[in-house]
DNA sequence: ATCGTTGCAAATCATTTGCACCCGA
DNA sequence: TCGGGTGCAAATGATTTGCAACGAT
C-alpha cells in the first residue's frame, strides 16, 4: 500500500517545511486509487503517527490542493474525496455512495475548447465528472427493493460497504437531481 | 421576472399539498437563468410572502430536486445553486465565484454510453459540468493583480458583484484543484 | 377534522481557525 | 533561534430537523 509517486515536492522553495505529517498525508493520497476522504486518510495516518490530528490532515490536503498536487471532489452532501493522480483524466462519481472512479476519456478533453468559445469562460483543465450508480450500489439498491417487495424493512441484514464507505442513510439513496 | 414554465406539478397525486410557498419557490427557480442560491431565492420570495422562512425554501428545493423538477449544484465550499431548466444540457461553473452557466453540447452527452461501458457505472443523465473562470472574475482577477503590482492593497475600490454574488474572500480566489 | 406544512430555533456535520506549544531549518 | 506547524478545542456556515402552531383538502 506504499508506492508513492509524486514525492519530489519542493517544500522549502515555497517557504514551507517538510514535516512527517505532510509527507505521510501526501504519500497516502498518492498511493490510493479509491479517492479517500479526509477521515479515512486520518485513520490510516494514525497507524504511523498516532497523534496526528484531523485538522492537520485537512490543512495538508488544502495545501496540496492549492499547490496543484492533488484534486479535491466535493459536493452532494458527502465529505470531499481526494485524488493524487496527476495526469489529465476524467471521473465517474456514484450518486448513491459518493465513490469516485478514474477513467481516461481523451474525447472529452477536446471539448474544453468548444465550451470556452461558447461561454466566455476560461475553461480550465479540471477533470470532467460524470454521475451514475456504481455497480455495488446498483446491486444494493436492487436488494433493497426486493426486500421492500417482500414486506421487509428495506435494509438487508448483512450487506456491507459495497463501495468505499457507503452512505448509511437509505433515504438518501439515489438522490436524483443533484451532483 | 415571472414567466413560469413548468407549473403543472401534480402535488396532490404524490400526497403533497399545493401551497403558496411551494408555488412561489418553483416559479422563482424556473424564471431565472442565473442559477440562484437558496438565500437569493429567499430574498426574492419575501417580496411576495414576507414571512417565508429559509427552512421552507430549503425544504421545497429539496423536494423539487427529488421530484426531478430542478437540479442542484453543490460543492466547492459555495452554497448550492439551483437550475429549473428541464431539458438535457451542460454547464460551466466558475471556480472563483461559483456562478453556473448553461450550454448546449450534444457531443458531450454521447459520451455517457462510452463511460458506462468502461466503468460498470450506470451513468445517469446528469449534466456535465465544466470548470473555469467566468469573464467577470477573470477581469476582476486581472484588476487585483494590477493593483498588487502597483503596491495596492489587492482589492479595487469600486468593483461590484462581477457575477451573481461573488465570493468576497480574495484569498479563496481561483482555488486551483477543486471543483 | 386530519395530517401535511410552516416558522422558528436548535442541531448537524464537514471543514476551518485561534492559540499555545513544538520542531525543522 | 525563530517563524512555520501541529494538536486541541471552539468557531463557521450551509443545510437539516424537532416541535408546536397553522392551513389545505
Amino acid at each position: 500500500v506504499s508506492v508513492p509517486r509524486e514525492q519530489h515536492v519542493d517544500w522549502s522553495s515555497a517557504g514551507l517545511r517538510k514535516t512527517r505529517q505532510r509527507e505521510l498525508v501526501l504519500g497516502l493520497v498518492c498511493s490510493h486509487c479509491d479517492h479517500p476522504t479526509a477521515e479515512s486518510i486520518l485513520r490510516e495516518a494514525r497507524r504511523q503517527i498516532p497523534g496526528i490530528s484531523l485538522a492537520t490532515v485537512y490543512r495538508t490536503l488544502r495545501l496540496l490542493k492549492e499547490k496543484g498536487l492533488i484534486l479535491e471532489f466535493s459536493g452532494g452532501g458527502y465529505p470531499s474525496r481526494y485524488d493524487g493522480t496527476t495526469h489529465d483524466h476524467e471521473h465517474v462519481r456514484c450518486v448513491a455512495c459518493g465513490a469516485v472512479q478514474d477513467i481516461d476519456l481523451p474525447e472529452a478533453r477536446e471539448m474544453r475548447g468548444i465550451v470556452a468559445e461558447r461561454t466566455k469562460f476560461r475553461v480550465s483543465a479540471y477533470p470532467l465528472v460524470f454521475h451514475g450508480l456504481c455497480a455495488d450500489c446498483e446491486a444494493r439498491r436492487a436488494e433493497i427493493e426486493r426486500a421492500r417487495a417482500n414486506g421487509g424493512c428495506g435494509r438487508s441484514k448483512e450487506m456491507r460497504m459495497p463501495c468505499t464507505e457507503i452512505a448509511e442513510d437509505v433515504d438518501r439513496f439515489w438522490p436524483e437531481g443533484s451532483w
